[in-house]
DNA sequence: AAATATATTACGATTTTTGTATTTTATTAT
DNA sequence: ATAATAAAATACAAAAATCGTAATATATTT
């Protein structure tokens, strides 16, 4: 399957705007298709089916997460400014999110994208606990803090996110996804009266 | 039919919400039954079809819309200060709509709204023009603007707006509607050079 | 010129949606 | 309390949309 084909990434990016926009359940294979300017038989030629498509959607997004990340902990700046940048770049990446599609990766049955979201989700929580594992011996992060405690949470977090309840607080998933990154981001660091112990 | 029913506005708004939100095409009735906690029948009991509740739904927002227009219409304060309240309720009417829901009243042929759509627009356009032209004739409005072509433009306006081409220079729907409704309303008053005649 | 990729069209299978009917359960009015 | 009405729950047939594949035609690349 040539992966690097250019109507390949046309779906692919196209898949990606329109799932990220509406969900993938309201969103049809065809319509995929007609946006992407790609005939159904292309499709099938390189996806066997929706469920594997948004298996390809969700790889690319998180595939791009971690480009990103790395790019900013590869900078000449101090651990805190890192993850300031870091907070910044998951505002830019959550923008005009539609609960919906949180909510068909978590929810939605037929689709069993959950398990998939998860593991890839895992794979880059696991370079992130490296960073800052290092970061807490070095004594940037509280030493008191148990790390495995923040990247649990994490991983329950997307999943807890697509609560209707939850999101009536807020105004857009993104507002939500922000209020729990900054909540993470700048708990995490020892304050005023915090030692270091 | 027992149009001031519980059911039947916890349906008129679920459906209002729903479309607003992701058109008409994107949502089933069963969708808007399960949101609004009433089963298909009661649905099947106040309307026909699919078609029928988006023209309620027009209705409902067209009649909440020339309410609010004449509420600020009647306040004690001046022209050129009530369109500016009219500019900013035109800005929270318009919040997170989306362009499907545009779209699917001026290109779904098999729904057939735009027509309802245009003539409960153009019911309101007749009130509108009124005020205007009183404002115009004590001289508030520049006399030599010709009030048919604003309503012409105005009539027009919604259907220019589903295209996707124009919809891609705006970050939202909401904006491209604002730009619109400046033109029109900054365009109107006299300014400085510009004598009454 | 041959091989490959893609579009087009068609089509059966499946799934979703629609609209109605029936039965059961609440609610309201008398 | 009882009858009348409204609504829910369930079931279901008909229609429409979507899916996935096949066959053929048309570009594109090798």
């Amino acid at each position: 399957m040539n992966t690097n084909s250019q109507k390949y990434s046309d779906i692919l990016s196209t898949a990606k705007e329109l799932f990220w926009k509406h969900g993938i359940r309201r969103v049809s294979i065809e319509e995929v298709c007609r946006e992407a300017n790609v005939s159904k038989m292309t499709f099938y030629r390189f996806f066997s089916n929706k469920a594997e498509l948004g298996r390809e959607v969700i790889d690319k997004i998180i595939d791009e997460s971690i480009e990103k990340y790395r790019e900013i902990m590869s900078r000449d700046i101090s651990f805190e400014e890192k993850m300031k940048e870091q907070l910044l770049l998951k505002f830019e990446g959550t923008r005009e999110i539609s609960a919906e599609f949180i909510n068909d990766i978590f929810s939605n049955e037929k689709l069993g994208l959950k398990e998939h979201w998860l593991k890839r989700a895992d794979e880059f929580s696991h370079e992130v606990r490296q960073d800052l594992s290092v970061a807490q011996k070095q004594g940037i992060i509280r030493k008191d803090l148990k790390l495995d405690f923040v990247f649990y949470l994490n991983n329950k977090a997307a999943e807890i996110f697509s609560d209707p309840k939850l999101l009536e607080i807020y105004t857009s998933m993104q507002e939500l996804i922000m209020e729990y990154a900054n909540l993470v981001f700048y708990g995490i660091f020892p304050r005023n009266s915090n030692e270091t112990k």
